[in-house]
DNA sequence: GGGTAATATCTTGACGTCAAGATAATTGCT
DNA sequence: AGCAATTATCTTGACGTCAAGATATTACCC
């Protein structure tokens, strides 16, 4: 009787006719999001990077040599707007992690590239948050994960694919 | 061969040292939430509301007659700061759907009481978005949607218990 | 080639959130 | 009773995000 079946059962009382299934699971999914953001967002902390930054550099990262993609490419692997992605360039240049450079195939685009402090950091920050990420995984066994992985694929693939 | 797993790819042939296996499993789990999220927002909209204004709708509806709670009390459930909550019911309460009310038992605090109109509109919301969590989710199966919901439940219980 | 449509990015204004601190009331200890 | 610590909420300033529109470049087709 965790505190998502708190609010089920409070459901039930106040309203028979609704069938909450799904909102147990959605429920769950949204607490479990929002406690593994916090715990991502401490780690990178350490690195003067949020999820947002840090989402950027390790796209430009494990692209692989020259370490430079389009915003375009960006904002579609992070699944944010222009807008969104034109702040986090901003911001990433003002701190001299990334740069912008010229595209020469195509006037209406830019590079953005890793600067070698970008490299640097994220090379170190890469290392330390996939190790927090087993950190926070490893209360689940080497099944359960398996399983896990297994049922949010098939759950993604309603919406990706 | 999923969007995830493209950049587990990467990863692997950029930085081999690295075990990427709970990124995979954390990535799928917050891509999942992102589309989730739009789709639950995009529903609510047809009645003014995002997901921030529904849930404090939601909590005071379920919560019983006579549909009042402390914001100390809807800070708790929605996981949301002191501030964040003043503003939630600012906007709220701007827009007639609850009302302050003084806490004759603690002078500090207030109540956050549902009007007439507040509790008629959050109960045909949230028939609708109950209705829409079910359209999302019915691509797993009963088994598949019991199963994700119990491997979600442990993984929960790591930060909730 | 010239003009329209499509593409790529940036700009603007609004919103939701948080951290840190301010204000006010209550509790607990002596 | 009186004072310090705690509790409850609100305020402030900053940040990340989005939708909608602006700007500039490229692609297509007659």
């Amino acid at each position: 009787m965790d505190q998502v079946d708190e609010i089920l059962s409070q459901w039930h009382r106040e309203r028979p006719d609704l069938d909450v299934g799904p909102m147990g699971l959605l429920g769950r999914l949204a607490r479990l999001y929002s406690h593994l953001t916090r715990a991502v967002e401490k780690t990178l902390a350490d690195y003067g990077l949020n999820a947002a930054s840090f989402d950027v550099l390790a796209t430009l990262r494990r692209s692989g040599a020259p370490y430079a993609l389009s915003p375009s490419a960006l904002m579609a692997t992070a699944m944010v707007t222009s807008g969104t992605m034109t702040n986090r360039i901003d911001q990433l240049e003002k701190t001299g992690l990334i740069k912008r450079q010229a595209n020469p195939d195509d006037g209406r685009s830019t590079l953005i590239a890793l600067t070698q402090q970008g490299h640097a950091l994220v090379e170190a920050a890469v290392s330390a948050h996939v190790a927090n990420q087993h950190r926070l995984t490893e209360c689940l066994s080497a099944a359960e994960k398996q399983q896990l992985n297994a049922l949010l694929a098939t759950f993604l693939a309603r919406f990706e694919s």
